[in-house]
DNA sequence: TTCATACTTTGACGGTAGACGAATTATTCA
DNA sequence: TGAATAATTCGTCTACCGTCAAAGTATGAA
């Protein structure tokens, strides 16, 4: 059977799942990479318990989430980057011609915000420049980053463990293009691990209920001494 | 206003009117970024001219695609490259663990194809990583590739009138992302320069109904003399 | 074992989106 | 000018999709 025959009909289920604005609302609230349970997305789809449910297996059947049961909680969360980037790709048609020319992405957002699990933003740029220039990281069109051996150190500097991270089954690292800024920044496991330092160091805060992250004085301060970024 | 605090609902409206079985038929079609009138798009669609009609009003309502009045005529095409690639992510999102692991696309997609209005495919990949080993492209990041005064000159030698090109109102070149290949391929003016080069000396030749690209033997002739690429 | 909590499944209901044909507007050609 | 073609607008109809409450399952705690 012919796959690409019906690649239209499959391209249209995925959108319709995509496309009612209670599941919009779950999968968009899920942007931020965290996993949440039933009740928890319910609430933000603004829906009973029971059409939460249905929502989230049509999304689970569609490939868009993926669960993970822990006793009596079932924890939802993207299915993986790939839909993080496609749900980007469809905020940045939604957002048209306006934002293309007066953009009005809240400063929070552009400043710095994960993308998926990593950093992104005006701050998730800025990083992935400097780390080119001072030759931490090997940039090879927008697939397969490396760190050079001064790279390296430096993140094992920062308490990254490489092996591990390496380990993951996903890509080590990739330029991820960022919306706002149209200009790559780090992707990937090691994009991943630098957001996890950054936050467990306290240099950046989670807002709860959006994908915009707070830089702090003492993040300003690091980044700065660390690799000298002005945020 | 805050836009951003609707970005949900953003995403739904755009998603739902891809979601719809006709009008994504509609969108898949103009995916080869080929203009086409009305009616020819109501018979893709499987209905009837007043139904198409109508799914056409929506799709530029929601600038996912634009009209071009000529007479009587009204050709409809996709708005712009961003939203081919929206589609595409979606597609790969469709596609499924299956795609990943069998990789079951056609090969004559994956041989060569087109991408809203450039080459894609293995042939759209291999020749973007020749012209960066000639040194014909400087590449820096995903964004602004350029090129150089050797490229310039290849360029120019097959027909190509740079200055032209560069007018236009659009990207001049920059890696786009090739979702078979996973690698990037010439985007921008200079990529829809390339093909159309490639289409008028008949080096590929463009199927009616599908994106793909069929090489010719003077195709693989040409790029063995011109480019050093065997396909 | 029994109760409580988390979540899903089922069934009935209602609103809306998409379908078409007929009528209307716009443009070309004779 | 009038006939022919292209496309849209309008009115009506139907089918499906999302909604919820209630009943059902599963897990954990008392």
């Amino acid at each position: 059977m012919n796959v690409e025959h019906y690649a239209d009909a499959a391209i249209s289920r995925i959108a319709a799942a995509i496309g009612e604005p209670a599941r919009a609302r779950i999968l968009y609230c899920l942007m931020d990479g965290h996993a949440r349970t039933s009740t928890e997305l319910s609430v933000v789809a603004e829906v009973s318990p029971s059409t939460g449910s249905v929502h989230l297996s049509r999304l689970k059947a569609e490939r868009l989430v993926k669960v993970v049961v822990q006793g009596k909680h079932r924890y939802y969360s993207l299915e993986g980057p790939n839909v993080a980037h496609t749900l980007e790709g469809l905020s940045v048609l939604a957002g048209g011609s306006r934002a293309r020319f007066v953009p009005n992405t809240p400063s929070r957002l552009r400043v710095a915000r994960t993308c998926y699990d990593h950093l992104a933003g005006t701050l998730g740029v800025l990083l992935h420049d400097r780390f080119q220039t001072l030759r931490w990281l090997s940039v090879d069109s927008t697939e397969a980053y490396d760190l050079t051996p001064h790279g390296a150190k430096a993140f094992e500097a920062l308490g990254i463990d490489l092996e591990v991270t390496r380990m993951l089954r996903r890509r080590f690292a990739y330029g991820c293009l960022d919306w706002s800024e149209r200009r790559p920044h780090i992707g990937g496991a090691l994009g991943a691990a630098l957001l996890k330092v950054a936050l467990k160091r306290k240099w950046v805060l989670q807002d709860l209920d959006s994908r915009a992250l707070g830089i702090t004085s003492l993040g300003r301060r690091e980044m700065l001494a660390r690799f000298g970024v002005h945020v």
